[in-house]
RNA sequence: GGCGAUGUAGCUCAGAUGGUUAGAGCAUACGGCUCAUAUCCGUAGUGUCCGGGGUUCAAUUCCCUGCAUCGCCA
C-alpha cells in the first residue's frame, strides 16, 4: 500500500501558531501510522509565498519580498523538528521547479479553453485582497478592515470552474469518503447547489509583481489559489516524475475548515480541467479555541508551538492535541487541560503502569521477562489477549478514519484493564507465596507483552515515548521498526528479554506552589484524606488565573489632573483623573508623593474596582504601584506608569 | 434574510430504529491495596437528556414551535 498525505502550504504572513502545529501534527501522525501499517509513505508540507500581503509585510519590515519569505519559511522549517514532525518534502511556491510546473499547467488549461480573459469592475479591498460585493459593504466600507475599498476596473483571466460543477457534484456523491467528516461534505454539496462562478486567477503586473507570470500573457501574474494548490502536484514530480502516478492516485489532504472551499471546490475542478483524477480524501478539522475566545493576534493569545514544547514536552503536546480534539469539531485549548491530560492519562495511567510492571519484573524475575506457564493461564488471561488484539484492530480502523481521539481512547481502555489486572492478580502476593512462582511468571509475561503492544500503537502519536518504552522493554531494533502486521499480535515478546526500568516516562507536572506545600508537610505521613485533598487542590488551583479572569480587570492609563491631601489622613491623597472620563480616586501614597508633583503624570489604574468610601471621599478605582524596602529598612513606593506617551483612557492589557 | 448543525452530570463529550435503573473520562466524597510516578483498585452521588406543544399505551429519542449558540450562503 502507498500513502500520500499533505498539509496545506502555510501562508507566510504569520509565524507558526497552534493551528499550524495541529494540522501538521495530524498529518505527521497519520504518516507514521501508515508506516506502522507497512505503507510506502510520502508526507509533504511547505509554505505559500506569493501575493500582495507578502509584499506589504516585506515593505513594513524594510526588506525585499524574497528576504521576507525566506525568513518566515525558515521559521516553519525550524518549527517542525521541534514537534517531531518529519515531512519527506518541504515545498515552497517560490521553488523554481514549482514555478515551472505551475506555468506548464496554466498553459495546458488555457490551451483546453478553460481559461478566458474578461473585464469587470468592483470594490477592491486591499486588506482582503479581493473584490467585495455591494452587499458586503457596511457604510461603504469593508466590514473587516473598516476601509473604503478602491473602485477598480480591470481585465483578468478566469478559470472556467463552472464547466466542472456537475462532474464535481457527481464525484462527491459517488465517493462518500471524498470529503470527511460528513458535515463538511454536506456543506460543500449545499454550496454546489447554486451555480458556481468562474474563478479569477490573475492579477495585472501593474498591481502585483510578486507572483508567477502567466505563460500566455506576461502582463499578469497568477493569483494565490491557482499557484498554491498546485503544490500538491509539483511536490511529487508532476507530470512525469517517476513517483507521480504512484502517489497521486492515493493523495489525501488535511486542512482546517477555513480553507474548505478552495480545497473542496476550486482544487477538484482544477484537477478535472487538467485531465487528472481528483485526490482520494480531504480531511477537514476544526479550530482550537484558546481560553474561550478564538485564537487571534489582536487578543494576544497566540500560542507558539515552540513554547508549548518547551513547557510540556513534545510527546505531551502531540498526545494532548490528538486526544482532546474530536477530529472535525472545535476544541478548547488551555494549560489546565493539557496538564490534566498529562497527569491523569500519561503519568498516572500509562507511565505508572510501565513503572510498576518493570519494577516488578526487576524485583520478582531478576529483570528478565519470564516465560508464561501454559498450565497456569486462566480465562482472565485469555480475555486480556482478546482485549489487546481487539484494541489493535479498532485502533487501526479509528486511526485510518482520522478519529485519533477515538483510537487513543481505545488504547487507554486497555491501559485501564492492565492496571486492574495487576490489582486482581497481586503479583506481590504471588511472590510471597512459595508456590506462586509459575503463576507469577505468567502474570508478568502477560503484562510485559501487553506493554510491548502499547508501545507499538502509541508510536505514531508519541515517537519519543515509544522509543523509551521499547528501550525499557529491551526490544531489538527490528521490533522497534516493526509493523502492525508483524508485531501487532499476541506472543511476539521473547521470554528472557532483559528489561530496565529507566527514568520515569512521564513525570507528573507539578507547580512551584505544590512543591512548596510538599516541603512544608515535611514528607511525613499525615492523615491521608487531608493530605491528599491539599495536594489535589494545589494541583488544580496552581495559583494561576485564566485569561478570562485577567480580562475582567479593566486596567487603563489615567492622567492625573488634580491632587490634594485629605484632611486628617496622613496617607491618603484625593486624585482627579482623566481616564478618559473624569473620576476621583483615593490613593494611599501621601507619604511618598507630594500632590503637586503628581499632576500631569500618567499612571495605571484599575478602572472597574468596586467604588469605596475612604475618609468620606468615594474612590472610583485604584492606582497601581510597586512597594519594597531599601537597605536602610525604609519603605519605598513607586507608581506604575507607561513607558511612552499615550492617550488617557487607553486600555492596558 | 435563506439553509444547516448543535443544546445530555460541575467540566469535556458519547448514546438510544421511541420501551423498565441515560452513559464515559475528568472533578468531588468515602473505602481498599502497597508492585508503582502520593500512583492504582473499588464504591457513591448528582442530570426537568434547552423551553413549549403534538403524535403514541409510552418521547430525552419522532413531528411542530420558541429560545440560545455556532457554521455555511446571500
Amino acid at each position: 500500500m502507498t500513502t500520500y498525505i499533505t498539509t496545506p502550504i502555510y501562508y507566510v504572513n504569520a509565524m507558526p501558531h497552534l493551528g499550524h502545529a495541529y494540522t501538521t501534527i495530524v498529518a505527521d501522525t497519520y504518516s507514521r501510522f501508515r508506516r506502522l501499517c507497512g505503507d510506502d509513505v510520502r508526507f509533504q508540507t511547505g509554505t505559500d509565498e506569493h501575493g500582495e500581503k507578502i509584499v506589504q509585510a516585506a515593505e513594513e519590515q524594510g526588506c525585499s519580498p524574497r528576504e521576507y519569505v525566506d525568513r518566515i519559511s525558515a521559521a516553519f522549517q525550524e518549527t517542525w523538528p521541534l514537534l517531531d514532525v518529519a515531512p519527506d518534502n518541504f515545498i515552497r511556491t517560490t521553488d523554481p521547479e514549482h514555478i515551472r510546473v505551475v506555468q506548464e499547467i496554466l498553459q495546458k488549461v488555457h490551451d483546453r479553453g478553460d481559461i478566458y480573459f474578461s473585464q469587470y469592475s468592483g470594490h477592491y479591498c486591499k486588506g482582503c485582497e479581493r473584490f467585495l460585493t455591494e452587499k458586503e459593504l457596511v457604510d461603504g466600507k469593508c466590514p473587516d478592515h473598516l476601509t473604503v475599498p478602491e473602485e477598480i476596473s480591470e481585465q483578468n483571466y478566469f478559470f472556467r470552474m463552472s464547466r466542472y460543477q456537475d462532474q464535481l457534484i457527481e464525484h462527491i456523491r459517488e465517493n462518500p469518503e471524498f470529503i470527511t467528516p460528513e458535515r463538511y461534505r454536506n456543506e460543500v454539496l449545499s454550496f454546489l447547489g447554486e451555480p458556481l462562478e468562474d474563478l479569477c486567477i490573475s492579477r495585472p503586473t501593474t498591481r502585483l509583481t510578486w507572483g508567477i507570470p502567466l505563460p500566455f500573457d506576461e502582463k499578469f501574474v497568477t493569483y494565490v489559489w491557482f499557484d498554491a494548490l498546485i503544490n500538491y502536484l509539483t511536490g511529487i514530480g508532476y507530470p512525469d516524475g517517476p513517483d507521480f502516478a504512484k502517489y497521486w492516485s492515493v493523495a489525501e489532504h488535511v486542512i482546517a475548515k477555513d480553507i474548505l472551499k478552495p480545497h473542496a471546490i476550486y482544487w477538484p475542478t482544477m484537477i478535472l480541467a487538467m485531465g487528472l483524477t481528483p485526490y482520494k480524501r480531504l480531511h477537514v478539522h476544526g479550530y482550537w479555541n484558546v481560553d474561550e475566545t478564538k485564537m487571534s493576534k489582536s487578543i494576544g493569545n497566540v500560542i507558539r508551538p515552540a513554547e508549548l514544547v518547551q513547557e510540556y514536552g513534545v510527546d505531551t503536546v502531540r498526545y494532548f492535541l490528538l486526544r482532546e480534539m474530536s477530529f472535525g469539531l472545535d476544541s478548547s485549548f488551555s494549560g489546565e487541560a493539557i496538564v490534566g491530560r498529562r497527569n491523569s492519562d500519561l503519568a498516572n495511567d500509562l507511565g505508572n503502569l510501565f513503572s510498576r510492571t518493570l519494577a516488578m519484573i526487576g524485583k520478582y524475575a531478576g529483570g528478565r521477562v519470564p516465560a508464561a506457564d501454559e498450565r497456569s493461564v486462566t480465562d482472565e488471561d485469555r480475555a486480556l489477549i482478546d482485549s489487546m488484539e481487539a484494541m489493535v484492530s479498532s485502533y487501526r480502523s479509528s486511526m485510518d478514519s482520522f478519529a485519533f481521539h477515538k483510537g487513543l481512547q481505545e488504547v487507554w481502555e486497555v491501559i485501564g484493564e492492565l492496571n486492574r489486572y495487576i490489582v486482581t492478580n497481586a503479583p506481590w502476593e504471588l511472590a510471597a507465596d512459595p508456590g506462586g512462582k509459575k503463576r507469577l511468571d505468567t502474570v508478568l509475561y502477560f503484562l510485559a507483552e501487553s506493554l510491548r503492544l502499547i508501545a507499538l500503537v502509541v508510536r505514531p502519536v508519541m515517537p519519543r515515548a515509544a522509543d523509551k518504552m521499547a528501550a525499557a522493554l529491551g526490544l531489538k531494533e527490528a521490533m522497534v521498526t516493526a509493523t502492525l502486521a508483524t508485531a501487532g499480535r499476541w506472543g511476539v515478546l521473547e521470554p528472557g528479554t532483559g528489561v530496565t526500568k529507566g527514568p520515569q516516562l512521564f513525570p507528573r507536572l507539578d507547580t512551584g506552589k505544590k512543591q512548596e506545600q510538599k516541603k512544608k508537610s515535611g514528607g511525613g505521613k499525615q492523615k491521608k484524606g487531608q493530605d491528599k485533598k491539599k495536594e489535589k487542590s494545589a494541583a488544580t488551583m496552581e495559583g494561576l488565573i485564566t485569561f478570562d479572569q485577567f480580562g475582567k480587570v479593566d486596567l487603563r492609563v489615567a492622567e492625573i489632573i488634580a491632587a490634594k491631601k485629605i484632611k486628617k489622613a496622613d496617607k491618603l491623597l484625593e486624585l482627579t483623573l482623566k481616564a478618559p472620563e473624569e473620576r476621583t480616586v483615593v490613593a494611599g501614597i501621601a507619604r511618598f508623593y507630594q500632590p503637586e508633583e503628581l499632576v500631569g503624570k500618567k499612571v495605571i489604574i484599575v478602572a472597574n474596582l468596586k467604588p469605596a468610601k475612604l475618609m468620606g471621599v468615594t474612590s472610583q478605582g485604584m492606582l497601581l504601584a510597586a512597594k519594597d524596602t531599601d537597605e536602610q529598612g525604609q519603605e519605598r513606593l513607586v507608581l506604575a506608569t507607561v513607558a511612552g506617551d499615550i492617550t488617557p483612557g487607553a486600555k492596558v492589557a
